[in-house]
DNA sequence: CCGGTCTTTTGAATAACTAAAAAAAACGAT
DNA sequence: ATCGTTTTTTTTAGTTATTCAAAAGACCGG
């Protein structure tokens, strides 16, 4: 059978395998997850598999384009399965915990630098730092 | 004698040390400079320091607010001096060059999401992507 | 000058990722 | 369905940036 990941595998040009399929699943399933949770997920369905491979997974799906690989300062790189939209993140300072953002109001100038001696921008990426629901509660 | 390093670095509660001075100093001649660079620059004045006394030395004027700590996806962590405005990067996709961006037009919406799903914002980090003046050459 | 505190040095460990070669699996044609 | 080629995964190593901890050293108030 031709499952819906099989189909978006073979669309980027890449064979649908079993450890691509499960590497998708487990991306469904839980937002913005590193390499090491990716593989304890995958683990539980392909027990033969290795971290290596699974970094070498999430390192051709992302080139393919089918997931968003973001690195947010002072954690390991993260994975998402929403790459349709350019939304952006909010990282909590406290405990690390990620949230998605849409975008933001008035957008188009955030991807506008006045200056940028030269360069040629291509795209934009903002981070917003914070205190996520559960840290403002620790807090006080 | 009291230099105007030695007062900043007391200023922010820290001993006013030769490493930490060298560090500053060798920051204030290069922009966004990585922990190896700023060791080697130290090591031309203060032959006897180590890589970890310099990332202990970053790491203790990051806290102190001294210098600013970025990290771009993709390369190690990047230490600048510039800390009193709340400028921004931008990356070359190809090289990894870094340069400064200044704020952009209509900052306001830049530090404000839509909804940022429960979480507090302190503050919003904006990264551009492009490519610098010499890989532009270089590509066409 | 002395004792306590702050820094640096030294040595070791860690986490995350990359590289390379061999084994295995998927795909397309027969 | 099966074969052979090509792609992918596994296995094994290795790298790099960074952190941790303990000992040695430097600084400063009294």
């Amino acid at each position: 059978m031709e499952t819906e990941l099989d189909s978006a595998l073979r669309g980027a040009g890449l064979r649908a395998t079993a450890g691509r399929v499960a590497v998708l699943e487990a991306l469904d399933s839980m937002a913005h997850t590193d390499a090491e949770r990716v593989f304890r997920a995958v683990s539980e369905v392909l027990p033969t598999t290795s971290i290596q491979s699974v970094h070498n997974i999430l390192a051709d799906l992302t080139t393919a384009g089918l997931i968003r690989r973001i690195e947010p300062a002072g954690s390991a790189a993260l994975y998402e399965r929403r790459i349709d939209d350019n939304h952006h993140h909010i990282v909590c300072t406290q405990c690390g915990a990620i949230g998605d953002v849409d975008c933001v109001v008035g957008e188009a100038p955030c991807l506008t630098p006045s200056s940028a001696g030269g360069f040629t921008v291509q795209t934009a990426e903002v981070t917003f730092w914070g205190l996520c629901p559960s840290c403002q509660n620790a807090a006080q």
